[in-house]
RNA sequence: GGCGUUAUGGUGUAACUGGUUAACACGUCGCCCUCUCAAGGCGAAGAGUCCGGGUUCGAGCCCCGGUAACGCUACCA
């Protein structure tokens, strides 16, 4: 009998609340639920809300409710509870303060005393003088009378981790083998911030200590992370989980997936009418792990959970990151719609597209547009559509130039993705913007109705745009300006070189 | 720049411990069906496996050396 073989599976996806739920947590979240229930194990969800700067107060629940949208289900976490809570970080900073004193106490990290502005200007610095931004290791070697004067002066201090200055840390990960680190280019990291947070690096490791983690299955973005965690570990004196680090989600030109070039959002797919069971099924085929077709008509390709419990195998994942290619999840889902008995496709519907809640909200919208209720779709097509493609002379306003417009459109993207969405919200957003870039509301207003509508025009638009919901709205613009972009490229490419 | 990871058609994946003309799906194109468009059926093009060496009777799979892409390089995760 090996303790360490044989101990329960445990597992953790850790998001943390920082806006929409993300596709990639969605991806992570299959594997680590195909991991933990192929074995018998345990799958726990923790939040990780020590980012009090980018915190956003209704992500959580948004979370909970996309991942169990997606078919997805913890065993512990802080909505169901559990043995090793809480599973919200934010209720643990106790806990985290008691560690790192044992750190202190042993040795293997240390109180630092710069301020943000003295180590901006410290890797600025170094970056000049081509050396690697690190931290320069002033503060590792403090006496305690000049701990004691800092504090005196009243300075903010963080805590680090005293990375050793030689050797080298390895670590195995269980898909690619040993990896290891020169401790040369493993940074002091700070583990304690100066508002009395923990970094992820300490929270992470302490919780999974602490909530009996076996295994850390986690994207690929982590590996060079993990010797810093394989040092606290050690320096706890803890044992260490396995390492599991997935390939990363791609957008088309193969940078690690984003919201700038690509849907990320689940609510964005929940909203735009995508079936829970395809994009769960689309995440399964990412990266291998499942067996492929192999003869003509194979529909290997077409599993639910249940069958991808059964054959997921994590010996056959593949390493190089898959492109999340939507056209592909977009056959998928058809796939899915077509098999529907049309009485579920009609649910469907009514659960979606054409909710009442929805319906409800475009009522004011309308109600004064028309004269007969036929003509519901003359003024509300927009709501109800995929794409929406205005032509240039639509959307660029009189005394403006395509690239004019383009430039503020960005700009306009950034702006409404900061704002809260509701009417005073977008008006605030859209506005502060205009009087910015010298841009007339009258302008203002109509590439974006432009952009969303594809008309001059339309119900009220902030309206418009709260109805149509702040993840499709964000996602039409983003499309409209890739695609014009690309096209004013395209324009460009073909023009003849002057001789 | 430093460090790390990865590399099979446009995209996602296959190819048992090295073994025949590198397979399937999406996409693209064509044909059939059909009032149209889809769906469905049939078919085609598209990679010689990042490049260069080596080992071997034989390499996508093994070895060496490059290259490129991506990730990390924060008091973000």
């Amino acid at each position: 009998m090996n303790p360490e073989t044989d101990k329960e599976i445990r597992v953790r996806i850790a998001p943390s609340p920082t806006g929409d739920p993300h596709v990639g947590t969605a991806y992570i979240g299959l594997l680590n639920y195909l991991y933990a229930n192929q074995r018998a194990g345990k799958f726990i969800l923790r939040i990780e809300d020590t980012d009090r700067a980018r915190f956003v107060a209704t992500s959580e629940q948004q979370i909970f409710d996309s991942l169990r949208w997606i078919g997805l289900t913890w065993d512990e976490g802080p909505d169901v509870g559990g043995p090793y809570g809480p599973y919200r970080q934010s209720e643990r900073t106790e806990i985290y303060r008691e560690h790192v004193q044992i750190l202190l106490a042993n040795g293997s990290a240390y109180r630092s005393f710069e301020t943000a502005e003295e180590l901006e200007a410290m890797r600025k610095s170094q970056l000049a003088a081509k050396l690697p931004p690190r931290y320069n290791g002033a503060h590792r070697e403090l006496t305690a009378e000049q701990i004691a004067a800092f504090e005196a002066e009243g300075r903010p201090s963080v805590i680090r981790l005293k990375v050793p200055a030689e050797g080298e840390t390895a670590f195995r990960d269980e898909l690619r083998g040993e990896i290891k680190f020169s401790h040369n280019n493993v940074d002091d990291q700070v583990l304690m911030k100066s508002d009395g947070f923990p970094t992820y690096h300490l929270a992470n490791v302490v919780d999974d200590h602490l909530m009996h983690i076996t295994d850390v299955i986690r994207a690929e973005e982590w590996i060079s992370s993990t010797p810093k965690h394989v040092l606290l570990y050690r320096a706890f004196g803890w044992h260490l989980p396995r390492f599991w680090h997935m390939p990363l989600l791609r957008n088309i030109d193969k940078s690690k997936i984003s919201k700038r070039k690509n849907p990320v959002s689940l609510i964005y797919y929940q909203q735009a009418g995508f079936l829970p069971q395809a994009l769960l099924n689309f995440l399964g085929l990412m990266g291998g792990g499942m067996p492929a077709p192999t003869e003509k008509n194979d529909t290997a390709e077409i599993f639910t959970l249940p069958q991808a419990l059964q054959q997921f195998d994590f010996n056959k994942i593949s390493l190089g990151g898959p492109v999340f290619d939507l056209v592909k999840l977009k056959w998928l889902n058809g796939e899915y719609l077509r098999k529907l008995t049309p009485e579920q496709f009609f649910d469907e519907l009514k659960r979606t597209t054409f909710a009442d809640d929805y319906l409800r909200a475009l009522v004011p919208l309308i109600q004064t547009r028309i004269e007969t209720l036929a003509q519901v779709g003359d003024v509300a097509a927009f709501l109800f559509t995929d794409e929406i493609k205005p032509t240039p002379d639509l959307f660029i306003p009189k005394k403006r130039t395509l690239e004019e417009t383009l430039a503020f459109t960005a700009e306009l993207l950034i702006a409404l993705e900061a704002a809260d969405w509701t009417h005073t919200g977008l008006d605030l957003a859209i506005r502060t913007l205009g009087t910015e870039k010298e841009w007339s509301v009258k302008e203002n207003f109509m590439l974006l109705r432009a952009i969303l509508t594809g008309s001059t025009q339309s119900p009220p638009l902030l309206e418009s745009m709260e109805v149509f919901g702040r993840a499709r709205t964000i996602d039409r613009i983003r499309r409209f300006l890739t695609r014009e972009l690309e096209a004013q490229k395209r324009a460009a490419n073909q023009k003849p070189k002057p001789a």
